[in-house]
RNA sequence: GGCCCCAUGGUCAAGCGGUUUAAGACGUCGCCCUCUCAAGGCGGAAUCAGGAGUUCGAUUCUCCUUGGGGCUACCA
C-alpha cells in the first residue's frame, strides 16, 4: 500500500524533484527572543488596501514592533482571476503612506527581499507542490478528477437526502479510494485533477481552539476533503498559508473574521504537514449600510472602492486621520489614551489583543471627519501646508500653484487662530482647503457676495469710506475693533452687541454687522476667520480695493 | 438548511458580579461666550434586545429566543 501511495505521488508530481527537508532546511526557524510576534499582512494584489485591511496591517505591524518581531509582506496571488496589473504596487504604495515598512516582502518591482522568499505565492508554486506530493506519497491526500458539473450533482443529492452537511466528505467522496490503475489510466486520458486532503474528522466531531482575540471557541471539525492544489497545479489559500505561516516563521495570522469558520479546516492541513499550528487572531470587519439593502455589512474592496485608502488619501485626509481614526474603532481605550497623549506616536499606543473589539463596527463619516478636524487643528501651518500641497500637487494643480508661490502668505493665513488655547477645527481634509480660502488669492476671487436684505446699503458706504481713510495696520486688535466700534457709532450701530439686543429698535445693528460688511465685502462670504487677520494679511491696498469693487456693486 | 461570530444610546464605545442613580467621544438639542464662523464652556434628550436560570446581588456568568453579520467555491 505504502509503495502504491509513493507511484501515485510520483505519477502525479513528475516534476517534482525536491523534499519538504529540502525547504525545511532552507528556511530556517527563526532565532528571536521570547514573546517576539511574527506578524504577515498577506493581500492579494487587488491594486489597493481597504480600511479593514488597513486596520489589519496595523495589528500586524505593531504588535510585531512592540514584541520585537518582524513583520513581514506577502502576496496571496494564487487566485490568477483575481490579480490586477500593478497590484502589488497599490498596496505598497498605501502601506508607505502610513510609514508601514514590512521588514521583509516585496518591492515596487516585486522582487522579493528577506530570508524566507520569495514572498510572492506564485513564485512558491514548487514549494507548494512537494509539500503536496509528500502528502499524496504518505497516503494523507489524493487526485480528485471530479467535474464541476459532478460536485453539483452531490451537492444535489445531499440536499435531496437531508444531509445536514454539504460537501466532498465519506461516501460521497468518490475519488478517495480510486486506485494506482485507476488513477493512471485518468491521468494518461489528460484528465485534470485536483489534490484534496483526506479528512480526519467524522461527521459530528467537535475541534476546540484559542483565538487570540475571541477566547475559546468550539465548532463542528471539518469532514469534507478539501482540495489543497487546485487544477493549475497552484494551492488555494488554505493550503498555501500553512505552508507560508510555518515556512517563514509567523507566529499569530492576524487575518479578517471571515476566516474563523474555516480554522478546523487550516488546523487539518497544519497537522497533516506535520507543523505546529500557528496561532491566529480573527478580527472583526468594518461594515458600511449598503444601499441598496439598508442594512449593515461588511465593506468590500469590490462593491466599495470608496472605502479603499488610496480614496480617502485623494479626498485629501492626512494619513493620521485615517490612522486615528481606525484606532478608535478598533480598540478600546484608545480614545482615553489619545486624551491623555495627544501629542504621541501613534505606534506608541499599547495595543493587546484582548482589547480589540469584537464586533463590526459601522464606518463614520461623522466621526471621521471630526477626529480629522482635531488632527489637522493639532497641526503646525508648517504641516497643514506640507500637506496641502502634497495633495494639490496630485489632484489640484492650479491650488498647487498658487499656494506653492506664495507659501509664506499661505502659511500666515493657515496661521490664523492656530495658535490658540483652542485651534480652529475647520479644515477635515486638504480638499477643503481651496474653497475655504480662496478669498485671499484675487486670482480666486470670484466677486459672489453673501449679501441679503438685512445689508443697509446707505450705510455701507460711508462706514468703508471712513474706515479705509482711518485704517491702520499698525494699530493692534483691540485698538482695530475700537475703531470700528466708533465708526459703527456714527451711523447707528451699537458698539456692543448687549446694547443692541436690548433695544434692536434704535439701531440699524451692532458692531458684529458692521464687522460683517466689511467681511462680506473682503470675502465674499459671511464665515470666515478673524476678521482682522485677514485685513492686514490682505495689506491696505488689496483690502481697499476689495471695499471700493464692492461700493462699485452694491452703493451707486 | 448546516455551522460560526457578534449584541450597552443614532454611531464608536468604557464596563470584565456589588464602588454605576451605566464613563467618554461623534452626532443631536438648549444655553453661555462671541465681530461672523469654527472652536470653547455648561446643560438636556438618548443605551444594557427579550425571557429563563445561577447568585444575597446581574449590564457583567449560563441557557433559550430574537436580531445583525459571516462561512458553507478549483476566491481570498
Amino acid at each position: 500500500m505504502e509503495t502504491n501511495y509513493t507511484k501515485i505521488a510520483d505519477l502525479l508530481f513528475p516534476d517534482v524533484d525536491k523534499t519538504p527537508d529540502y525547504y525545511l532546511s532552507l528556511y530556517p526557524r527563526r532565532k528571536l527572543k521570547d514573546g517576539a510576534i511574527v506578524t504577515r499582512f498577506a493581500p492579494s494584489p487587488t491594486g489597493y488596501v481597504h480600511m479593514g485591511s488597513l486596520l489589519t496591517s496595523f495589528y500586524d505591524y505593531v504588535f510585531a514592533k512592540q514584541s520585537g518581531g518582524v513583520f513581514y509582506l506577502r502576496i496571496e496571488d494564487t487566485d490568477l482571476e483575481r490579480t490586477v496589473e500593478n497590484g502589488v504596487e497599490g498596496i505598497i504604495r498605501d502601506l508607505k503612506a502610513f510609514d508601514i515598512k514590512p521588514d521583509e516582502g516585496v518591492d515596487l518591482d516585486k522582487n522579493s527581499y528577506g530570508p524566507y522568499g520569495p514572498y510572492i505565492q506564485t513564485e512558491r508554486a514548487e514549494i507548494y507542490r512537494t509539500f503536496a506530493k509528500s502528502l499524496v506519497a504518505q497516503g494523507k491526500a489524493y487526485p480528485c478528477f471530479c467535474t464541476k458539473d459532478e460536485i453539483d450533482a452531490i451537492r444535489h443529492t445531499q440536499e435531496a437526502n437531508g444531509e445536514s452537511q454539504i460537501g466532498y466528505y465519506g461516501k460521497y467522496a468518490k475519488c478517495r479510494n480510486l486506485t494506482f490503475d485507476e488513477i493512471k489510466a485518468k491521468v494518461d486520458a489528460g484528465l485534470p485533477f485536483v489534490i484534496r486532503l483526506k479528512s480526519t474528522a467524522n461527521v459530528g466531531d467537535r475541534v476546540k481552539f484559542t483565538d487570540k482575540i475571541r477566547g475559546q471557541i468550539e465548532m463542528s471539525d471539518s469532514i469534507n476533503d478539501v482540495i489543497i492544489l487546485k487544477s493549475n497545479g497552484l494551492p488555494p489559500y488554505n493550503f498555501a498559508h500553512a505552508i507560508d505561516d510555518y515556512l517563514m516563521g509567523t507566529t499569530v495570522a492576524i487575518r479578517s473574521n471571515e476566516w474563523l469558520n474555516n480554522v478546523p479546516e487550516h488546523m487539518q492541513i497544519f497537522k497533516a504537514l506535520g507543523f505546529p499550528q500557528v496561532e491566529y487572531a480573527h478580527v472583526a470587519f468594518i461594515q458600511k449600510i449598503d444601499e441598496t439593502t439598508g442594512t449593515k455589512r461588511k465593506i468590500s474592496k469590490r462593491k466599495d472602492p470608496e472605502t479603499a485608502v488610496s480614496s480617502m488619501l485623494e479626498a485629501g485626509y492626512p494619513t493620521q486621520s485615517v490612522h486615528e481614526y481606525l484606532y478608535t474603532l478598533a480598540n478600546t481605550n484608545f480614545e482615553e489614551w489619545r486624551l491623555k497623549n495627544p501629542h504621541e506616536d501613534l505606534y506608541s499606543f499599547p495595543f493587546t489583543f484582548e482589547k480589540i473589539s469584537l464586533s463590526g463596527a459601522l464606518f463614520d463619516i461623522d466621526k471621521f471627519n471630526d477626529v480629522s478636524k482635531r488632527v489637522i487643528s493639532n497641526m503646525t501651518e508648517d504641516e497643514v501646508y506640507h500637506g496641502m500641497m502634497k495633495w494639490a500637487e496630485q489632484y489640484d494643480k492650479e491650488w498647487a500653484k498658487i499656494i506653492s508661490q506664495n507659501p509664506d502668505y499661505t502659511k500666515a493665513f493657515l496661521s490664523i487662530d492656530r495658535h490658540n488655547q483652542n485651534p480652529r477645527k475647520d479644515i477635515a481634509k486638504y480638499s477643503d482647503t481651496k474653497a475655504l480660502y480662496s478669498y485671499f488669492f484675487d486670482e480666486l476671487f470670484d466677486g459672489n457676495y453673501e449679501v441679503d436684505d438685512t445689508f443697509r446699503y446707505s450705510d455701507i458706504k460711508p462706514i468703508f469710506e471712513e474706515y479705509m481713510a482711518t485704517f491702520d495696520p499698525k494699530v493692534d486688535k483691540d485698538t482695530w475693533f475700537n475703531n470700528i466700534k466708533a465708526i459703527g457709532a456714527k451711523y447707528g450701530y451699537a458698539s456692543n452687541v448687549k446694547d443692541y439686543k436690548r433695544d434692536p429698535a434704535s439701531y440699524h445693528g451692532h458692531c458684529g454687522t458692521v464687522c460683517n460688511y466689511i467681511r462680506v465685502a473682503l470675502t465674499g462670504r459671511k464665515n470666515s476667520p478673524d476678521l482682522y487677520s485677514i485685513c492686514l494679511l490682505l495689506g491696505r491696498d488689496r483690502m481697499n480695493a476689495r471695499l471700493k469693487k464692492f461700493l462699485d456693486l452694491y452703493c451707486k
